[in-house]
DNA sequence: CGGCATCCGGGAAGATACTG
DNA sequence: CAGTATCTTCCCGGATGCCG
């Protein structure tokens, strides 16, 4: 412990009252706005936010949670003693940046530069499918899928022309089972792979009309 | 020039397919965010950005304008022989950040951390009047305002329940018209100061209805 | 293993001065 | 006015090691 410092001036900021610099305040220092997006469908702990960011190096890593923590956006948590593990949890005024970072993803998907070839993880993929979910393709659709990706499984329901997706259990009840890597399942719903490499059960026909549900937006002209 | 280094790793990026990181790869870096914000109300040459981003270097300044045109963000124009100067001007897709931003900005208000007595640019303030307006609040109320602050003047206009701002001339035809310094206006729109500490012309009673059309929202609890 | 401290190299940011 | 050149400072990223 040090106390060195007392001044503290509190890292380096934008001195502006403007809401949008305090933002990229909050949420612009590199990869803390790819933490937040690693916990919008839940706590993770330390270990799993280093497998699913790979180039965030921990010291990094652990800065960037002390921040988000000081600035309210995430709380640390111990789980109950069974398995007494710290987790990290966005706070509810965390969760509210869901619907911009996916508005800020949806809109730099039509950058000329994008590369959709590179890695993905599974929250970021299951993330893109809300924020390409065209609810006009849907029609009057009602499907329940499971999909599992690595570690992670998650439900994605279509119903009433919305899309809900959420953490679940590998066994949950579905129309349809996905079982991939992310990259396999992002080739499949974006990149037109066919449905042969993606390990499907239940009803594959439902799985055939995924990718015609979450379009990829146009390319931004000049 | 310099043609060494024919590599060129394009820079520091994330290696992730995801579109939030690609946007953190466009607009994440530092500055850059608030670059776009001070061109959202039409072009500027690089003079004025620098007046109106205090602590940006021109360096720096270059740095973002070359990245930010690379990236198809903003372009450079010359304007027509008469007034031979180089502006800097989003393009379409540049602007559609604006609801991004703005709504980034609104969250980032309700942070605890938030200092709304720091300095403000007159562009900020005047979005920050978008991000803040009220539809209830307004009612049926039509009204326009002319807005000068420093060298820029806006035309504010409330009509139909929404909320419309834009640059325009200092004499432009309005309801009422404020002069002032953005510390000023903010302060009355925002802090309650009186509504004496503005030159105000033409209809006193609609400018003290400004502050209740743009509430402030409710700092996030824990 | 999870979390955090420390050291180091490279590179971006920041301040200043300079040039067309 | 619109940038460029240079120098310093600090952050990022990787490696290593300590401690619970």
């Amino acid at each position: 412990m040090k106390l060195e410092k007392v001044t503290e001036q509190r890292k380096r900021h934008y001195d502006d009252a403007c809401g949008t610099a305090h933002a990229m305040d909050l949420i612009g220092e590199r990869w803390a706005a790819l933490v937040v997006r690693e916990l919008l469908f839940g706590p993770k702990r330390f270990g799993e936010l280093r497998a699913d960011l790979p180039g965030l190096s921990a010291n990094v890593l652990t800065q960037r949670l002390e921040g988000l923590e000081e600035s309210g956006i995430l709380q640390r948590r111990r789980l109950p003693p069974p398995a007494s593990a710290q987790v990290y949890e966005l706070t509810s005024w965390g969760y509210e940046l869901e619907p911009m970072l996916l508005a800020l993803g949806r809109w730099a998907t039509r950058s000329p530069l994008h590369d959709p070839t590179l890695p993905i993880s599974p929250t970021a993929l299951m993330l893109s499918f809300k924020s390409m979910y065209s609810a006009d393709r849907a029609g009057d659709l009602t499907a329940t899928f499971v999909i599992r990706l690595g570690e992670y499984s998650f439900r994605l329901e279509i119903a009433g022309g919305a899309i809900g997706v959420e953490k679940a259990e590998p066994d949950a009840r579905a129309d349809a089972y996905i079982s991939a890597e992310p990259a396999a399942l992002g080739a499949f719903v974006y990149g037109g792979a066919p449905i042969d490499l993606l390990a499907v059960e239940g009803d594959r026909a439902l799985v055939a009309r995924l990718p015609g549900l979450v379009p990829l937006p146009p390319k931004a002209g000049s």
